[in-house]
DNA sequence: CGCAGAGTGTAGCCAAGGCTACATCATAGG
DNA sequence: CCTATGATGTAGCCTTGGCTACACTCTGCG
């Protein structure tokens, strides 16, 4: 019998930490499209259109870039595009947007409850955003809800 | 001259949207690294080593992902390995690692702060805590420390 | 009403970060 | 002291999300 110099064959502490870091991964991949999505639904409201160019530019890549995402978010049946005619989103494309919207905001609202500087809070919620749960935008409803 | 049918050629409000999906997408590329140097170092302050396939199993992945990726440390200057030895970390990649494992820290205590249910909390840390910037992890401390 | 120039789309490149399959190394038990 | 086995390393594949270069389409002015 060998006294392991690791714990054990399958620690379960490996892993909850190995699912921590795959939910994150996935994240990750999903964040993409999700920031399309929103923006997209930005452009929509405001201006009226949303063209790859106009995407390209407020997403800070080249235009082919953007085209290609735009391709991934119609593969994925969030979008649609007919050449040279500008992106809409589907049903689903803007039920997305919108559970994107809202998070934002409330990812940005948390932080600046924090004491985060405006620029600083809108900077690092475009990141953040993606990794919260429900269960913690749950909770900072409840926090910024809560009276004082 | 052309009456543009869009604000601007570079209304700034885009350049500085741009400028923050941008951030992020560094952020993002950082993650990798900064999550291994802080598993290395957590590696060896417990068990005194660390090795590519403990690695790679806390971190959900197969261990050729992992040898990939410390070949990347490597590269960076943050960790030294020479085969079949283990991983060691260089002082820059101690000081990353603590770095990383102080903020990893903080954005836990923060999220059970706001109410977040421990597991979740720890989940969503794994993801946002790339994200948070020097400024805000001030104000997180600035938060926790103020009394009551 | 034609065309210059902006916008759009396509092709092909690259790096990163996953994977599997296979080859090599180290070592602990027999 | 041999060797079986687990750990390590290598090779090669895939997808994603960047890029540039080039080709095509639209359209508003002149
Ligand atoms: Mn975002
Ligand atoms: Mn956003
Ligand atoms: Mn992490
Ligand atoms: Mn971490």
């Amino acid at each position: 019998m060998t006294i392991e110099p690791h714990p054990a064959a399958e620690l379960p502490a490996e892993r909850t930490q190995a699912r921590r870091f795959d939910k994150a991964r996935h994240a990750q991949s999903a964040a993409l499209v999700e920031d399309y999505a929103e923006l997209i639904a930005d452009l929509l409201a405001s201006g009226g259109e949303a063209r790859p160019t106009d995407i390209a530019r407020r997403l800070g890549v080249s235009h082919a870039t953007a085209i290609k995402a735009i391709a991934r978010l119609k593969r994925e049946g969030l979008a649609t595009a007919k050449p040279y005619r500008g992106v809409f989103l589907t049903a689903a494309g803007e039920r997305l947007a919108e559970r994107v919207r809202l998070r934002h905001r409330l990812v940005v609202d948390i932080l600046l409850a924090l004491g985060v500087p405006a620029e600083a809070a809108e900077q690092d919620a475009e990141g953040i955003e993606h990794h919260v749960s429900d269960v913690a935008l749950a909770a900072f409803e409840r926090f910024l809800d809560r009276p004082r």
